[in-house]
DNA sequence: AATGAATGAGCGTTCATTCAT
DNA sequence: GATGAATGAACGCTCATTCAT
């Protein structure tokens, strides 16, 4: 299940910026399998089909291409979000839409998945990348009277939280669309969703996807 | 600002004991500067004034030290909480006492923070001890007819990770009562807690402590 | 299957010698199970019941113990051999006897098989011992006219030779017989002795031993 | 007295080949110089002039190098016997022929000599390499007529241990043609050769090699 | 004499990094 | 640009040895 990520943007592009996407490609796909920390720099360049020393031609040290796959992942599956959402006007919608998808993109394809928890752990900016989708969608729910919140990121931190642990639980224990349900659930508890009300949003938003 | 986790436990114990505590102790110093994955056996012993090899008289390995540096940690915590809990019978407040306890103690003690967030994300084994306070107090919850909430193991997780959350915010950003009083909030909310009543429960049951 | 043989030779002996006695027995079981070179000084006084640094005490390092054992046993086994023949005058027959006893005892032994399987690789005063016990029978087979060989060092070696190839077999695939039996042959064969003669000499002298 | 067996064979081979043959070679002189058990990797690397590191790109560990130094040796033994023997069609001639070969060779290269000893204690793989030129040929003379020996690899071994022992004995001594007579000598006795024919059969086939 | 905690030199092994080809 | 052999610092771990008690 090898995903080309970094291939795909760059497709018609010059050979260095095949072996680049090469390079990149196959380190998401080792931190897929291995998580962040335990990647070595020969496997990468091995798993890619290239020397040892092409590495170092490219980036400078380890961190700089996990960062540069992180982000990618990042980018992309806004890119993926954004895409499912044209046209959705309602906020609770929005943020169960946008939250589902991000749930089911992150457990259909597992590399991203684990990228996705590790860079939460670790670095601050990550984190905002991971809870952007959601920041414009909350502003629109305060103004539509949804929601009853202090819209910062404390608060973005503590609904992204909670997406990860659904991702985690469901890598670890197999795809659950029950958990992704709960998780939709916690979400809309915590912006101050009527209780009453979440059933139905949520059966209504939240359906089986129709991936592979 | 090291703390003696493990000496303070065995002042007047014997040679052995008090070598041994100065490992744990100087492994859980490292672990709150660096999180659990990159401390080096070698810089335990240098930094707990051992020759190198002191180590394998204790411990096998570098899991071993680290493992019961997280346990040592989550029996303390737990104590701490247990002992300010006598008498309190209501869920509500014990939930709020507690997770105001243990959110105090953690910023209080930032190397014992840091591990309960380094053990929250890598070992499921952590991730119930450092909820396991809860899981009563959600079932007397339950049977007092306050919340209503599915208890396992993914709820508690939920509510761990807020908490978790909650206490990294504050380790980087300096001690705040309002976000704690917020991850209270959240955590009441996801129990299915009336909206309306929150606000004075919290008011009233999640003070200031009057730690050092 | 412990050993006592350094025990045994001192029990009345004082405190000291008591000690020095149970580490060389000590020594010499583990030699047995794990041959001469991977002993460790620590295994030893464990194996003792003593402190790590009792040892320093008695020997100044490990080749010191080991080549004790060593001697130890060559000692052991010369006066085993040397009860068994008393009033045995004839050369063939006691160079027969001499050689069954010695393999006899290794194999019933194994701790002594090991040991002076060890020895005989390593050290050529060891390899004396081993022989020391033929060189006089050959001399006085020579005297009687039994034998035709050159005798010294090397034909005793290649002798020894045959008894250690007829030992580490016999460690190795067990106890059999039949393998002395052919050793004892190729020996008189060596010696010179017609070969007509041979299956009578061996068949009358060469018996099942009556140990354990 | 270097020899260079592994780099003779790689002379036109690529970088690759060549550091490989220097690590082997390396392994060669020490084994020779301090047998197999005590040879350590950085030394190999250090004799090699080579880093120690390079050591783990050509081998896993000290057991790989090492047992291919022998196999190495044994190829080239068994190659240089055989091309001394072409024509030879009487059993007994070719025992002795190849018996010679064996000891010339093993006691003109040292280093070889000292492996060849070495692996004779160890491995029982290396046991029957040693042997192996041997067994044709008594199977040979059985069917001709020659021999009167059970031919199983227990015979096999105690002729190899009069050929080691012989070698050992001149490694230590110098070189002597005659100890190699008095191993023929041992050897033919020992598969029942009739004593009256041994003498003109050596003097005839053993001879002084025209070794540098 | 006996202890056993502490030591630290020494070896195996890994892996990011360099550089001649 | 690509290669991959070579490097060597860094770390894990072992174990003979010392020494205060």
């Amino acid at each position: 299940m090898t995903v080309s990520l970094f291939q795909k943007a760059n497709q018609k592009a010059g050979k260095r910026e095949r072996t680049r996407a090469a390079l990149l490609d196959s380190a998401l796909d080792l931190v897929a399998q291995q998580g962040m920390e335990t990647v070595k720099i020969s496997e990468i360049t091995k798993h890619a089909g290239l020397a040892n020393g092409t590495f170092y031609n490219y980036f400078t040290d380890r961190d700089e291409i996990i960062w540069e796959v992180s982000y990618g992942i990042a980018k992309e599956i806004g890119r993926q979000i954004d895409e499912g959402m044209v046209g959705v006007d309602d906020a609770i919608e929005r943020v169960l839409t946008a939250t589902t998808a991000f749930i089911d993109i992150a457990i259909d394809q597992p590399e991203w998945g684990a990228v996705v928890i590790s860079s939460n752990h670790h670095t601050t900016e990550m984190r905002k990348d991971v809870t952007r989708f959601l920041r414009a969608d909350l502003q629109l729910g305060l103004e539509q009277g949804h929601f009853s919140i202090t819209l910062d990121q404390y608060l973005l931190d503590q609904i992204g939280s909670i997406i990860v642990v659904c991702i985690r639980t469901q890598l670890e224990e197999g795809a659950d669309l029950n958990l992704t349900r709960r998780a939709c659930d916690y979400i809309l508890r915590l912006l101050g969703v009527a209780h009453a009300d979440i059933p139905e949003l949520i059966a209504q938003h939240v359906q089986p996807t129709a991936t592979s």
